[in-house]
Formats: C-alpha cells, sequence, structure tokens
DNA sequence: ATGCATTGTCTGCATATGCAGATATTGCGC
DNA sequence: GCGCAATATCTGCATATGCAGACAATGCAT
C-alpha cells in the first residue's frame, strides 16, 4: 500500500508507462507481420472473440476491444464488407445485432491467430513458462484492481473462458 | 520458450490483451482526474518529461510518448498555446526544436502529479511492495523483449532514471 | 566551396476512436 | 393498449495519431 511515490509515477519504470509501451510495440509488432492481409490487429481480435463465440453481438465487442460502441459499428462496417463478419439483426430481440464470422472470416483467423503466437514467442523466447505465469498472474491482479477503482461498467457476465 | 499456445493467444489472459486493457483504464482513470485543466493524461505525461530533462526536443519527446513526430509537433503547437512549453530553435543545431517548460507548465506537473500518484496507489492499495516489484520486473523484461525483437529504432541514449 | 546524403521538424491527408445526440425496439406500469 | 423509461445500435462531428512527402539545416566527400 502507498507503494507509488512521485519519483517512480511517471518513470521509465512506472507500470503505466511499462504497459503503453508494450502494448504499442506488440501491436505494431503483431500487425506488421498482417500486411498482406490489409487487417489490422484490433481487427483480428474482433473477429477472434467474435468466433469465439466471446463477443456475439456488437455490445459485446465493443466491451471486448475496450472501444465505445460508435467504434464499433464502424469496424463492423468494414469487416461485413470486406465479408468477413455478417449482421444478424436478432429476432428475440431486434436492437441486438447478432454477429457471426463467414467461412472467410473463420479461415483469416486461423491463419493470422499462428502468427500471433509465433510473434509472441519470440518475444517470449528468453522467459521460462513460470515467469510468464507471474508477469499474467500480476497483470490479472492489476487488471482487476483498476476495474475496481474504476467502478468499471464492463463486469460483464463472466463468459468463463 | 515456446509458452504462448494457440489458445491462450488472444484469450482474456494473454499478456497483450491485459496490457492494452490496463493502459486504456488506467489513462480513462487519469485522465478523469484532469478534467477541470482540460489537459490530457498523454499532454501530462509530455510536460513532465520535458520537465525532468527526460526529453529535451521534439524528437526524444516523440518517442518518449511513442508516437511519431507528427503526431508530436501538433501536441507542442497545443501545449505552446497554452502557456505551458515554449519551442526554442537551438543555436547549435537549427532544426532542432528545443523544448522547456514554463513557469505555468511546471507549476501544472506539480499539481497533476499528485492525482496520478494518488490514483495509482487507490489501484495499488492490496498490492505489498514486492508484490509490485515483481510486476515491474516481468514488465520491463518483457518491453525490453519486445523491442529487440521488434529491432527498436529508439534504443536511444538511456538517459540513466 | 560544391554537391549530396542525412537529420529534425512540419504539413496534408487518411483513419481510428471518443462523445453526444438520434433512432428503433423493448418492457413495464397503468 | 398507451405512454414512458431503458436499451442497443447508428450517425455527425471533433480530436489524436499514423504515414509519407516537403522543407530546412547540417555535415561529409571530393
Amino acid at each position: 500500500m502507498a507503494v507509488l511515490t512521485i519519483q517512480s509515477c511517471a518513470a521509465r519504470s512506472s507500470p503505466g508507462r511499462l504497459v503503453r509501451r508494450i502494448d504499442k510495440l506488440m501491436a505494431n509488432l503483431v500487425e506488421s507481420r498482417f500486411e498482406d492481409t490489409g487487417v489490422s490487429f484490433v481487427q483480428w481480435i474482433a473477429l477472434k472473440v467474435v468466433r469465439d463465440g466471446v463477443a456475439r453481438n456488437a455490445g459485446d465487442l465493443a466491451r471486448e476491444l475496450s472501444i465505445t460502441t460508435g467504434a464499433t459499428t464502424r469496424m463492423i462496417d468494414v469487416l461485413e464488407a470486406r465479408g468477413f463478419l455478417v449482421r444478424d439483426r436478432g429476432s428475440a430481440d431486434r436492437r441486438v445485432v447478432q454477429l457471426a464470422v463467414t467461412d472467410e472470416g473463420h479461415a483469416l483467423v486461423e491463419q493470422l491467430q499462428h502468427r500471433v503466437v509465433e510473434a509472441w514467442n519470440e518475444v517470449l523466447v528468453d522467459f521460462e513458462q513460470d515467469e510468464v505465469d507471474v508477469v499474467v498472474a500480476g497483470l490479472i491482479k492489476l487488471l482487476a484492481a483498476a476495474e475496481r477503482v474504476c467502478g468499471c461498467p464492463d463486469r460483464h457476465k463472466e463468459l468463463a473462458e
């Protein structure tokens, strides 16, 4: 408690700075390997969570991607136009837009998934399995703490995973 | 090595997903406490690294913020217009734009720094000091690994910190 | 000293996203 | 059934950023 001091709050070694930089670098790294497909990293994540049933409609998807529903609408527009995804205005509740990946989208997710794993494994080559586990565990705890303080609106149904 | 599997590469517990979400949440959290100042989180970081001498010119600042020099130019425009920062076309090399915070900028950094520390400490309230150290150490190693794979262009002078 | 490659910053244009209001649908109380 | 609050998505507009080329200053080879 009271763990961060003035000196460390925005230093190179502050958690905030580190997560930001890692996020940017990894997104760029992965995206550089998607170039032939014209699909962005975020678009790939969108397709993946829809395919895996983690996001079934537009609102779910927005929460999964940590972007607004407005931004999500437009991303779905693009993915639908490119034939990777289809909208389906639900018959039960006609407000919600059910999402499903097409065969083409499914194939794309599969293909790019291997590239993502490969990139991460190149980065993690000098890590032992338990080192990774420790980092991930720490991040999970940190995220939970941040969500608590933010009174996080997306404490949504825990689609076990 | 070969630590990430297909299953875990984009799951809720993947390092990539976690760092992205933590970054977004913390940026929003901090920014919500800056509202009265009209300064964004990134703008505050910019002022801070300039004040601390970590970034002395526009190029340095771009690397510190992980954004392009073009975006940096415009951010400097705003901060200069608001009187927090001054440009000074260097006399030694007239290409570089030396940066310095004004008295007003200095005061702002000081004031907001306390809010940032406070926010982080609220998040970290259930962490022991050594838990934080472990997470930070893991992130530092992860960042170094990512920079290695990216052939990172900003392995710039190690302004010790 | 001249020409040319390099470097640092800036600018024009495109995209991604946030925000706030609009629209459509649902469900609830009466 | 009617009116109204709540919900899910969409749209218009503003901003932040990336990218690629422009421009200015420097320094190096000759």
